[in-house]
Order: C-alpha cells, then structure tokens, then sequence
DNA sequence: AACGTGACACAGC
DNA sequence: AGCTGTGCCACGT
C-alpha cells in the first residue's frame, strides 16, 4: 500500500518513538517543518494504526485523543499501560517525563 | 472530480 | 483568561 510523502514521513518518526514513551502531534508536525499540520499527523496515523506504534501519540495535554481509532476506546490505554505507562482519565500521567520530542531527542 | 470531514495547535480578539 | 477562527494534507463519499 502507497502512502503519501507526509504519512511516510509521520510514520517513519512514530516508529523511532521508545517503547514507553509518547510524542506530541505538535512536536512531530513541526520537525517535520508543517506545525500547522498537526492535524493530518492524527489523521494520517488513524489511518496507518496498523502500520506505527499510533498508541504512543497523543495531544498537546497528554490527552489520548486518539482512542477512537483503535479497534476499542480502551486498547490505546491497555497497550500504553502495557508499555509502562500510567494513564488515568484517558491522560498520560507524568506526561513531560515520558515526553519524547524528536526536535530534541533526535 | 469536487466537497466535506477529521487523533490538533496557535494566534487573535 | 477563555473562545473563535484559520491552516494543513489525506481520504471517503
């Protein structure tokens, strides 16, 4: 399956994300030089769930806005948690700590 | 082939 | 200090 320029790009950079750590929409947007597109990163990772670790992307508040995509609301959280993680309320508690920003990482 | 909708983020009012 | 509008690209109908 072809996947445009962008979502190979998204892609490719939620697949370096560690296990047991999360990135921000904006954060890979903007590395990616498009911090306006920090929309289509989810849109594009709802539609490539299967083909990148899309669990470990989250928004700006460390909101798992993205749930919705997966097979059941829960398993976004079920595979964070499987990971290390604790997320309560759908939020990724100590969010800053397993913040990974490739700006910086990379 | 065109229009609308969608995992967000930031600036302006 | 909170709300509204705008920007971006991909994908389904």
């Amino acid at each position: 399956m072809k996947k445009s320029r962008f979502a190979e790009q998204v892609i490719e950079l939620v697949k370096l994300v560690p296990r047991g750590r999360v990135s921000t929409y904006g954060a890979i947007a903007k590395y990616l030089g498009a911090n306006k597109s920090s929309r289509l990163v989810g849109t594009i990772l709802g539609k490539a769930v299967h083909d990148a670790p899309a669990h470990r992307i989250v928004n700006r508040n460390g909101l798992l806005s993205g749930k919705h995509a997966f097979e059941t609301p829960t398993t976004m959280q079920a595979l964070l948690e499987a990971e290390g993680l604790t997320v309560k309320e759908d939020c990724v508690q100590n969010f800053q700590q397993v913040l990974w920003d490739p700006g910086i990482e990379l």
